[in-house]
RNA sequence: UGUCCUGUGGUGUAAUGGUAGCACAACAGAUUUUGGUUCUGUUUGUCUAGGUUCGAAUCCUGGCGGGACAA
């Protein structure tokens, strides 16, 4: 049952704005909420300021639901805990994901502290996800489910979330379709009704990234190698008996040496690429597009294969150390020698994959039926039951 | 230095006398609360100077550039 005064985390946005509204019919007692992440503009694209015109429609909200408004600014810590974990990733030739780690450390924690402190018990937002409320061994456990409209479904960002965290957490429009949210908007004359849907980086905005990350990583140059499909390093079954083995090669990257392929062009550091990426590498005349398939930070070298099926571009298994293991349902954790069926997705709106998971000593390794494109090291692996958010880890 | 071959958009190629096409790249838009992917669209070219021809990327000559062989 909810009890006490809700925070809304209105964004601007038609998602958070519709939220507050269905709170607000039911008679929940409200405060909105406008968080500012970021406050620069090096590097975003379309200009100024963005948040700007953010919080003018958060407020013209704020005042038609007659709900108290406050911005509250937690740039800091976002920079501190999104923004500067970025640039580690992609300094080590890895991939984040900086809105998984926006909900975890910024909206339901900063954000949620600062609600707390103006006397919220709740923290609302904008997510298309559901929260279910179960007892255990007679203790209250909190489901993550999947938002109903299947093309909006954002459980996935909320991967990392703890139960303490869904404890307080509250996601009104999850039963909703993205068309439907709209249209209540429309209706109740809601000035977000026909905003265009935010993207890019949340509350940074759209951004150049490789002019992003050039304020902190710096230009090197070195050389794009391809490799070619006849390569004899890779792998998606392995013949033997011993499990562990197979599942520990299965789900290594491939590496390569630049004796392995030949020079194709030149790149400006291999930092700014990530794994499966097309577009960028600036080489032309092969018969197929070039993807990346592997990145040498240490030599700076950029590793591509030619077309979508080239094998490079796919693994069959993914590895998640011990320690990168988090259970939204810490009821349902694994412990090692364990194994279980579970439907697996690697990046946001990707359809569910069957996968098997074997929980191992050093860490979980995920095996799928069928395998993958482009799985990036510093992405995560989220896995599922049914509709149910289970758990996640970072893909090593 | 001599002989032979070759020179098409940013790159790789197609068109051997009749409107210069394709792929990759690049750019733009769409999709997308990460990165990336995907979709759609757009831009850009016959090395150069002459000649033959109604008409030249295509044939001829010179120049320039590249490659191979020769010494």
């Amino acid at each position: 049952m909810i009890k006490g005064k809700i925070a809304v985390g209105l964004s601007g946005g038609v998602d958070s704005s519709v939220a507050a509204w269905l709170l607000k019919q039911q008679g929940h007692d409200l405060l909105g909420l406008f968080m500012i992440n970021w406050r620069e503009t090096q590097g975003t694209l379309s200009g100024d300021c963005p948040w700007e015109d953010d919080v003018i429609f958060a407020r013209l909200v704020a005042r038609k639901l007659d709900i108290p408004f406050e911005v509250v600014d937690l740039s800091d810590s976002y920079r501190g805990r999104v923004v500067d974990y970025m640039f580690e990733e992609y300094r080590c030739g890895r991939t984040p994901n900086p809105d998984v780690l926006c909900n975890r450390e910024i909206k339901f924690d900063m954000f949620a502290q600062a609600a707390f402190e103006r006397g919220a018990q709740y923290v609302a937002t904008g997510h298309y996800c559901r929260k279910e409320t179960i007892h255990v061994d007679g203790v209250e456990v909190y489901r993550l489910l999947a938002g109903v409209d299947p093309g909006k479904d954002q459980s996935y960002f909320l991967c990392q979330l703890s139960q303490q965290q869904l404890a307080t957490a509250l996601f009104p429009i999850g039963h909703l379709l993205k068309s439907e949210v709209r249209s209540i908007a429309e209706e109740n004359g809601l000035a977000t009704a026909r905003r265009k849907d935010s993207q890019g980086i949340c509350f940074v905005g759209k951004v150049d990234l490789p002019i992003f990350l050039q304020q902190k990583l710096e230009a090197k140059d070195g050389v794009i190698v391809e490799i070619p499909a006849g390569f004899d390093g890779f792998h998606y079954t392995i013949p033997g008996n011993d499990l562990h083995e197979k599942l520990k090669t299965l789900s290594t990257p491939y590496t390569y040496q630049l004796s392995d392929g030949k020079i194709v062009g030149k790149h400006h550091g291999a930092h700014f690429f990530t794994i499966g990426q097309r577009k960028g590498l600036n080489v032309g005349g092969m018969v197929e597009p070039l993807f990346v398939i592997g990145i040498d930070v240490e030599n700076n070298v950029v590793y591509t294969g030619q077309g979508d099926q080239h094998p490079g571009l796919y693994h069959s298994a993914l590895f998640i150390s011990a320690k990168g293991i988090h259970w939204v349902r810490t009821d349902l954790e694994m412990h090692p020698g364990d194994e279980r069926r579970q439907l697996v997705r690697v990046r946001y709106r990707q359809p569910l994959q069957e996968a098997t998971l074997y929980r191992m000593p050093e860490g979980l390794y995920i095996l799928f039926d069928l395998p993958q494109r482009s799985i990036a090291p510093g992405q995560f692996a989220v896995w599922y039951d049914g509709e149910e958010l289970v758990g996640s880890g970072v893909i090593g």
